[in-house]
DNA sequence: AACGGGCTTTAAGATTATTTTAAGATATCG
DNA sequence: CGATATCTTAAAATAATCTTAAAGCCCGTT
């Protein structure tokens, strides 16, 4: 899932972003509001965590002009204002929910995974869901109505990636990446053997959909 | 994308016209104010990359002059000034964003994409629009209301190119650079094999314009 | 320290999509 | 009408990907 962090407390900002990298979000950092809406405008994320005071322009105005624009992408209000007026004042511009500053780690986490659900980008708390089947984050399964298949590690990480960004293909870069880090340089066939792992398993599920592969580029989940 | 880099260190220039290229913006790489400013003129760039400090003129001076003729190319300045006057100055004299040196490639890469998006060049993040039809370059496919249909690497370059400028006849050999690389010196008829694939595609899409070639140059899009 | 099981990697041959070549058909221009 | 350029199609060549089996590795257990 891709966040974009609009916070102008650097200290913060890099705290946050490291936390949420360890929850496997790829998190995109700006410091003021104008780059914030910038950002925003590219509509290319799943989720935007709003500080409110900020220079420029501060968190209100950037997501009234996100919403004018039509962006609907899920907004988290982040605030040392603590005061039940602005709360309001956030949620009837437009933002999905309010975290008010200091906050624990947890307690931020578990809103976002709150609003990425009610947005649908979730299923339930910890699941990605796809055609018929639904892979299940914590038990690192996948199922569909006929059943529930364990995967590897790096199926899953591949999968994953996969279910995240669902209309697109998925390079073979990007890929090795999620699942095997940096310096990979593969000249192995490892990630055709695990496509067709995935596959099988696929199958085996019935699942509504396939792995295609896109010559020379990646692969992509495509309905039946 | 047409990309004009002004920019007077050369080692750095050369860093980034090499990565932007590599997201297949076409970069042209001037390395002084003066020649940005004559580059400029030719109105030909989607976007410019301008540096602040430079021989003969500054960038402030250069984006003074083209705004005065005119010119509504976007601009992002480059800069290791980092005061917010300068940042506001930029921006006041109609640059449309500005990153601090150092920055990260991804940085520059995300801004690049919004500006263009905010200047209408790309219609979302990844895609360009020609008639009815529209080529999701995240997914290497081409759609209209009648479906969507894949494409393989050469019949997406190609199409990709004529895509991003519609008004122009591209040459074949631009073409076949796009699509085959440097010293592609084809005396086959390759290019027109797959200018009759890409048709055959238009015409089960039922776009709205076709692809008509120009003798003796190149081919253009033209709608019925 | 040896064993076993599951996961991951390597390797090789089979398969398939893409790209290239080639040749005849069709169009354009002076 | 020739001469030249382009179009279309099918078949051949190429290169990417698929699949399978076996080998290697890691980790917990004995």
């Amino acid at each position: 899932m891709r966040i974009l962090l609009v916070e102008d407390e650097k200290e913060l900002s890099r705290a946050l972003a490291k936390m949420l990298a360890k929850e496997d979000y790829d998190v995109d950092c700006v410091y003021d509001g104008l780059d914030g809406l910038n950002f925003a405008m590219t509509n290319m994320y799943d989720l935007i965590l709003l500080d409110i005071i900020m220079p420029k322009l501060n968190g209100f105005e950037v997501l009234s002009s996100i919403r004018a624009k039509k962006i609907d992408t899920p907004v988290i209000m982040l605030t040392a204002l603590t005061s039940e007026g602005d709360k309001v004042a956030g949620l009837d511009k437009g933002a999905d929910d309010y975290v008010a500053k200091p906050f624990s780690y947890n307690e931020l986490s578990a809103r976002i995974r709150a609003v990425l659900r009610r947005k649908g980008k979730l299923v339930s708390d910890n699941k990605l869901e796809y055609g018929n089947a639904s892979l299940d984050l914590t038990r690192y399964s996948l199922a569909t109505e006929k059943g529930e298949i364990n995967l590897t590690a790096k199926e899953f990480e591949l999968l994953r990636y996969m279910f995240e960004y669902p209309s697109f293909v998925a390079t073979k870069e990007d890929l090795i990446l999620k699942a095997w880090g940096f310096n990979s340089d593969f000249e192995s066939n490892n990630l055709e053997v695990y496509m067709s792992f995935l596959r099988k398993k696929l199958l085996h599920l019935e699942a509504s959909f396939t792995i295609e592969s896109v010559r020379g580029v990646g692969y992509r989940l495509s309905s039946i």
